[in-house]
Parts: structure tokens; sequence; C-alpha cells
DNA sequence: ATTTTCGGCTAACATGTGTTAGCTGACTGG
DNA sequence: CCAGTCAGCTAACACATGTTAGCCGAAAAT
């Protein structure tokens, strides 16, 4: 009844999905991963995959719920940090920035499974994106008064603008995160202001705008 | 001197070209394109490949090379447009996603393998992002007087947000797809008014924690 | 006219892949 | 204790891939 078969099972289930994310690196990616390859370093024999998945797709699916529920634990963590009264941008970011420093692996199966080949894991990443992006998207309602469609289109930009940025992060060179992290919330803070002054005139959103931008040179 | 030889060699050159671009879709990356299937497409004996591009990464990097031309092409014609004096965004938003529709696999190859496997097409590709962010930035900072760095990101979150809202434009349904331009519009609206609020205090540029979002004023 | 160049071809190889069939032996339930 | 389950295994298949070796014939060079 202590059920030391399921459990055996749940051990090299949890094997290959180790196995899966140890081989993710910047030079392989999930798409181009073989179920052999995986099996190997599982230390199983091939066929056994199929024991627990029914394909490789199933198994970056998994993956990818998986993330999902780190991504839950980090956006709980922020605002936790949050309610100690530091700016919002700022811990957002900097929270993001750890994940993406912890997680490179997973991170960067988001990054490219989200334009991948695979339907299934598109939709999948962009729901979990959307998640994400919901949750701000009422956060920023609820806290700036802005109407619920344009804080979606706010909470949006932001979401896009920290997901490429990590994915610059995730490359740089350690002399260069931290002014990384610094140019990313500046370009937050580029969205959060630029929204705000949307709300007194939100008019503006047709093609009248104020900018200097007159007449250009050509370069 | 006619170059008979050269002539048909360039002929097949171009074929194989056409091949790898016709094979690509939402289904197949260049990433998981063989030779043999470029070959056979192209008409041609999978070893004749070799006499044109020692590699499938040397195609690839073309490609690369000529959606480049072709982005500066777009640019061109966006600036011309420009001259009749409309909205840069907008018509900058509109140009762009009319790139997205009329080459969509070449976009989805930037899409894809900006953040793919190969060392060497990421950096193409971050380059020929990189082009394209420059141009803008020297434009902004002309226009609006925006100091370089701040313009430089800001050129940088405006591009950001153009690239992944085309991918979304990409596959979304006919009836979506103004809806997405206007929203890009309204996005990069957000980012331009917001950096040009930070004109009269650049101060705001350190992350100081005083300028959290629940606070701003209007400018 | 003769030789060289070279784009394209066929044949073949070594390798890696996904997947099926079927065995084994330890756990499980009665 | 005994029959059944089932995770894991080996062996094997059919197939696709990248790449080498080497021939052929037309264009180019001499």
């Amino acid at each position: 009844m202590a059920g030391i078969r399921a459990q055996k099972k749940e051990k090299t289930r949890q094997m290959i999905i180790q196995a899966a994310l140890n081989q993710l690196s910047a030079e392989q990616s999930f798409a181009n991963l073989s179920l052999r390859e995986v099996a190997r370093e599982a230390g199983i024999a091939p066929t056994s995959f199929y024991r627990h998945f029914k394909d490789m797709e199933e198994l970056g699916l998994t993956l990818v719920d998986e993330c999902g529920v780190t991504l839950r634990q980090l956006m709980r963590s922020a605002r936790k940090k949050f309610d100690d009264d530091i700016s919002v941008i700022k811990v957002s970011v900097e929270t993001f920035m750890e994940f993406v420093e912890n997680n490179p692996n997973i991170f960067r199966l988001l990054l490219r499974e989200r334009s991948g080949t695979s339907k299934a894991f598109r939709d999948a990443i962009a729901r979990e994106v959307q998640h994400f992006t919901i949750e701000l998207a009422d956060y920023l309602h609820e806290t700036t008064g802005l109407d619920l469609p344009l804080a979606k289109l706010q909470s949006d930009a932001l979401v896009k603008i920290t997901f490429n940025n990590g994915a610059e992060y995730l490359d740089a060179p350690v002399e260069n995160k931290q002014e990384l992290i610094n140019s990313t919330i500046t370009q937050l803070r580029f969205i959060a202001n630029g929204a705000a002054s949307m709300i007194n005139k939100p008019e503006s959103k047709e093609p009248s705008p104020s900018g200097g931008m007159t007449e250009n040179e050509s370069s």
C-alpha cells in the first residue's frame, strides 16, 4: 500500500524531466532534443520513455507547466517583497531577472518554443504569459485607475519588454547585467508614465500627438 | 566573358534559396530543415548543395542578409511615406505589419533563430535589429531632443514591442489584424509619451525608490 | 584543338532516429 | 502463496540524414 511501485515510477519520471532540463542549453533547444538522448541521460532504455510520456511533446508540455508553477511562486515572492514598500517596477524586474538567472534553461525553453514549431507548445506558453499579463493588468487597473482595456495594453507591453530583456540578460556578460536591469526599469517606466499620461487625455489615442517630431533629416 | 557558366550557377543558387524559403512555415522552422529536403525541392542532388553553401547555416545566414536588404527597403519606403506628414508611429507600424504580411516566412526565420541554437544566427539577427534600432534612435534624438542614451532605450523598446506584435500579427485571424495594429500603435505611444515626459526630468533615470508608479504625477 | 575547370550527378557509408514486439522480474492484490 | 500487473529491458526494423569519393560533360582557358 506504500506504493513502492508508483514511487519508483515517479522517481524515474523525475529523472527524465531532469535529464531533459540538463540537456537544454544555449546550443541545444528542446526542439532538437531526441528521445534517445533524454533516455540515455536519464539512465533508462529508450523504450522505457514511453511508460511515462507518449511523446517528446508531452514531456515538453509538462516542462512548460512546471515552469508555470515556478513563475507563480516568483510572482508571489515579488508581491511579498512589494509589501515592503519599494517601487513595483524595480522589484518586479529584479525578481524576474533573478528567475532567469536561476532557471536559464527553462526560460530558454519558453523563449524558443513560444515561436516554435508545435502549436500545442505555442498555445501553452501563450497561456502562461497571458496569466502573467492579466494579473498584472488587474493590478494596474486597481492601483492606477486606468480603464481595463488600456491597463491590459500597458501590462502587455510591460511583459513583452521584460521578457525580451530577460532574453538578453541571459547571454549578457556579468559586468553588463546590472546595466541591463537599469535599462529595463527605465523602459518600463517609459510605458508606465506614458500610460498614466493618457488617463486624463484618452482622446490622444488618435493620431494627433503633440510630440516634437516635426520634420526629419535624412541620415 | 558572358559568364554563361556563372549565370547558371547563380540561377540554381537562387533555386536553393527559394526552395528553403518555400519550406518555411508555421510548422517547419529553418532549424529542422534538412539539406536533403532543400536540395530535393530545389531539384538538385543533395551533394550539389555543397557547390553553393558549405553548410545549412551558411544558407541561413544568407537568408538573414537578404532579409536585411528587404528591411532596408521597408524603412526607406516608410520614410518616403512619412514625408507626406502623417504620424511616424502609425506609418511605421503599418509598414512593418505589411512587411510581416508579405514575408511571413522570412519574418518567422528572424523570430525563431533570434533565440535559436546557432550563435552565428543569433548574432547576425541581433545585428540587423540593432541597425534598425540605431537608425531610429538617431532619428528620435534629432527630432525630440532626447539625449542619445535615452533615445536608444526608447527606440529599443519601440522595436521590441513592434517585433513582438508582429509575431502575433502573423498568426492572428484576419478580423483581428486591424485591432492588433491599433493596439501596437497605442503601446508605442505609451513609450513615446513616457520618454518625452522624461526630457525635463532626466534624473528619474536612476532607479531611486521614489519613482514608484503608485505616486507618479502627470506632466 | 586540347587541356583545365567545375557544376551536377550517382553510389555508398556510417550514424542517429522513432517505434514495435516481446521477454523478465519485481511489486501488487487476492 | 499465487496469478496478474507493469516498469524496464534487449533486439530489431525502417528510415532519414550529413558527408565522402569519384565520374561526366559542358563551359572556359590555353
